[in-house]
DNA sequence: CAAGGCATCGTACTTTGGTCCCAGATCGGC
DNA sequence: GCCGATCTGGGACCAAAGTACGATGCCTTG
């Protein structure tokens, strides 16, 4: 029985992605979380989760972040994400980065059960009327290799540089991860050594480019 | 004789501004940038710039943070944005932040006339058909705060938070900028003050508050 | 001219960040 | 059972960041 966690923060079209996929797959379980702290509080607690539908923008979550978070953490769990963008290069950024799917919410009824089902037998599903445009889209130079980068933290490191990432000392940091300062250092001498940073800064500047703000309304491209 | 500075990447675009000025007001001289290190050495050469036509999405600037560089360092200088998004709320963020007006690149010629007009003329201009949107939409909590408190950067001040955020050590942005290490101490400080940082990543995440992704977007700078 | 803001720099100091050596505990896979 | 990865730390140490006193000269504005 497939396990499926549906993050968004709109209760609705949580309620829409629910429908859809227990059309889309007989006996499937899901669960849901409305902030990206809520998706790895459930994804710590619950190993059997299969695939996540994750929106693109959510409290905690702005842009490629989250789905970074949880590839470096759980890589075995599926990440498809579900977003109001359409745009070519974000969706290439998005393949990048191991997202095992994008779904625009313009998606009919029909679409969204035939992505939940693909995904979940482990495809990789596009909008069909976007993947030519994907396909011609061009890897933004240096974002696979900054995928790859992230990918080699280990979940405790991605939190850490997380929370250095906001501006944190690394005593507070300690704190809250409930370690010793000496840890911490340990740590983020590791993540330097990985994501090819001298220092605290360098690596915040890495993780913030996987940032998208939030387009109520796209109006396509220049 | 007003002078006008056209800020965008694409030349095809800067041409039709051109055009749209020189119709608009007898008697205009332009020049043009193709990036945000082009736009301030130009405003540093020539203090008889009126206003800026800029981009919100050119290399070196991506949101914002040029805007906010502008108004930093030279208040006098009036800034017009020009963007391919229309988001209310995003509208709403520039005039926050001290933008005389933002024109969609989807305007006419008609308006765009209008436009640099209205703004020459020293009044605030918006797309008609965007007014009561823009009217409607509520400031983003804080983000007149933050305007206020960047704006009270002093120009060098605003570049040193600039190098900073690249993830620069003190050393570095000393000999950038031609002065002492201790000198940039100095400033930071001053820039913590002003803006409640107690660090400097803090610092960065806040100047980093301003960015918008673009739609059509490649990653890769330093 | 006087006043105030700005940029520059000096010395001495404390705190934080970061590296280099190291090692024990745990856990999953081969 | 052994290997490797991960997380956790200790001690010493150096580098960078940041603060607290200070100072000079320049420029603009009243």
């Amino acid at each position: 029985m497939p396990q499926l966690l549906i993050a968004d923060d709109h209760p609705l079209f949580r309620a829409a992605l629910r429908g859809a996929a227990a059309d889309a797959v007989a006996d499937v379980g899901t669960c849901e979380a409305a902030s990206l702290e809520e998706v790895l509080a459930i994804l710590e607690a619950r190993p059997d989760i299969d695939l996540v539908l994750l929106d693109l923008h959510m409290p905690g979550n702005h842009g490629l972040a989250g789905l970074a978070a949880i590839r470096a953490q759980y890589p075995a769990v599926a990440v498809a994400l579900v977003s109001a963008n359409e745009d070519p290069q974000i969706i290439r950024r998005a393949l990048d980065h191991g997202a095992a799917g994008y779904i625009p919410k313009s998606a009919g009824l029909e679409e969204l059960r035939d992505a939940i089902r693909t995904v979940l037998g482990c495809e990789e599903w596009l909008p069909p009327a976007l993947r030519p445009a994907v396909a011609r889209a061009r890897s933004s130079p240096g974002d696979a290799d900054l995928a790859a980068r992230l990918a080699s933290l280990t979940p405790q490191q991605f939190r850490v540089l997380a929370l250095v990432a906001k501006g944190l000392l690394n005593k507070q940091i300690a704190d809250r991860l409930d370690v010793q300062e000496r840890t911490i250092k340990a740590h983020l001498s590791a993540i330097f050594e990985k994501l090819g940073a001298r220092n605290r800064t360098q690596a915040s500047v890495i993780l913030r480019e996987l940032e998208i703000s939030d387009p109520a309304r796209q109006t396509g491209e220049q």
